[in-house]
DNA sequence: TCAGTCGTGGGGAACGCTCCCCTTGCTTGG
DNA sequence: CCAAGCAAGGGGAGCGTTCCCCACGACTGA
């Protein structure tokens, strides 16, 4: 018991194959009457278009892979992140008509499976998340030239375009804020280095206490909770005296928050927090997180948009969403 | 400048496409040096398999859907179960040699195309995730004969294989935790009522107290944060004398420790908490929330089994995961 | 020595669709 | 009234694989 296929619904409605492709396909060159009489065989023979035929004639897919970088397993388990991201993005993609293809790629061979993946044919193009610095993909990827760009900027530029927020506004935001309370001793916590958001978080906190003639006090983190609950501590160690951290993100604020507590510290009073990403988590912090509010689910949605565009335009312009402070309790 | 063709291979390497075809799907019968010059001429031309003629031609698309019922733009946009769901599955498909399509089936013309898709045979089989009850896609998708399997059990039996955790056994043993404590008053916050998870943790509660001649103290959330704090301070409004409350999920959990603190109730002195799930952030609230631990990660990986092997020998075995308490400090 | 096997490789149909090209029949303008 | 044009449907090639079937040579056993 198969399915119905074209021939089988011409048949059924004594026209041609190529008329009920038109009919399908809501070609204007055809009857009323012809189309009607189509319609009525399709919905009664329950037709549906083969997709594997019609990706192969016209050697297009109408998919789009979104490719994330995938930590080993446990690592970044309930990354809120993730799920604004793929999510935000899916929705404007199904929008836009267009089927996700979800590819996780983490170990080296399925590294090596994406680039086959893609070499395929199976996408007509590709968004890649949370790219590491160190990471060959994206520069592999280019090169098999198919349409592809990045959420978040890359370490090597050039490569593809991308749709970034502004993390060295948002740093610096972040670090005056503290400054502005007269914080003295600032601290933070920095994420993975190989990520170029971290990186620029870490540069734009660096360069805002050296305006003001006062020295870095970092840790380093991971982006997870657990590594910023340890980082706080080892800032703890290294300075008890400090009284203000600035967490690249907020899962590692979070953590931080808990070591504080744990600690004695009150929090503002004692040491104050400042986020960034201004994640829903945020708001239910004890006290509620001062934070950077980073626009995710925007910046997932231009991405697509702009992978639109270049899917139709054949270029399109990178473009970097401004951040802006949110102020809570923390800080 | 096309990408080359097994015709390609097989003109460069002097021999058939059959042979240039056996080789690259490793069948046994071809002579190891005519496979030799295969690869050569493979590798030096760069040559990758279409996807879509392959797909077409063995009626088998090598791909499995993810479908995932999607909240209204805005609700849950950073669930952490959607994080771990999509993850974990993706993992266990993408390790079992299998691509993933995610769908967001939120609107009612999206449910249409989801229909639509399967029906188009881009995949050889689904996972549906988060259903609620009163949705008709299961039924609809069970219709297609295509093998279906669901993350979490449906509230129409009998449709579909599924892999559940156990809410009744989880929920049973939350209650209890809270009445040897001798807490007198204990009220619930509740998933929305269509979900079947809702449904079973909220009937174990109320049969809990019911054993005990306790009356059940209800409110209303949808399983997010928000949700839990207001359902919260409606429970104070409705039961100041309240001592416990038993949330459905960590997330409302979350939400109603916030309105807790808000109202100066100090937890566990107070009100105890417990939450359900065991989501990362349970460990970081204040205090540490005891909650029930659902094995998330390794529903999702089941599930995959589950599905992998209904692809294989066309049935399968529904399942439900045990369940078991943590115990911190909240409650 | 010759029929029968077996191990290998080649040829070509088929998968289900799109799209180009041609035919057909009608309209229209000179 | 006829050539020209046009709208609309039909025929069929071709997309890039897989896989069935057949050919061919070598090897075996009688």
């Amino acid at each position: 018991m198969r399915r119905p296929t074209l021939h089988a619904v011409a048949a059924r409605a004594g026209v041609s194959k190529s008329s009920v492709s038109r009919v399908i396909n809501g070609e204007p060159t055809v009857a009323p009457e012809i189309r009607q009489i189509v319609m009525a065989a399709v919905t009664e023979l329950g037709y549906v278009p083969n997709g594997a035929a019609r990706n192969l004639v016209t050697q297009k897919t109408n998919t789009i892979a979104i490719i994330v970088s995938d930590p080993p397993a446990g690592l970044v388990s309930d990354d809120p992140m993730f799920a604004m991201v793929v999510r935000a993005a899916s929705r404007a993609l199904e929008a836009a008509g267009k089927q996700v293809s979800l590819v996780l790629a983490g170990s080296d061979e399925s590294r090596l499976r994406v680039e086959q993946y893609l070499a395929a044919g199976h996408v007509d193009g590709a968004m890649l998340v949370s790219m590491d610095g160190s990471d060959p993909l994206p520069a592999v990827l280019a090169r098999t030239g198919l349409p592809i760009v990045s959420h978040g900027r890359l370490a090597t530029p050039g490569l593809m375009p991308y749709v970034d927020n502004d993390n060295i506004g948002g740093a610096t935001t972040a670090v005056q804020h503290l400054l502005s309370q007269g914080r003295q001793r600032i601290a933070t916590i920095s994420g993975p280095l190989d990520m170029q958001a971290a990186q620029e978080r870490l540069n734009a906190y660096r360069q805002s206490l050296q305006d003001t003639d006062r020295r870095s006090i970092v840790a380093l983190g991971d982006f997870t909770r657990i590594s910023g609950a340890e980082a706080m501590r080892q800032l703890l160690q290294d300075d008890p005296q400090l009284d203000a951290v600035f967490a690249a993100n907020d899962l590692m604020a979070i953590g931080a928050l808990r070591t504080l507590r744990e600690a004695g510290r009150r929090v503002p009073d004692d040491v104050a927090v400042v986020g960034f990403d201004d994640i829903e988590a945020a708001l239910y912090t004890a006290p509620p997180l001062t934070t950077v509010r980073s626009p995710m689910g925007e910046q997932a949605a231009r991405t697509v948009r702009l992978l639109l565009d270049l899917l139709a335009d054949g270029c399109a312009e990178s473009v970097i969403l401004p951040t802006e402070i949110v102020i809570r309790e923390s800080a």
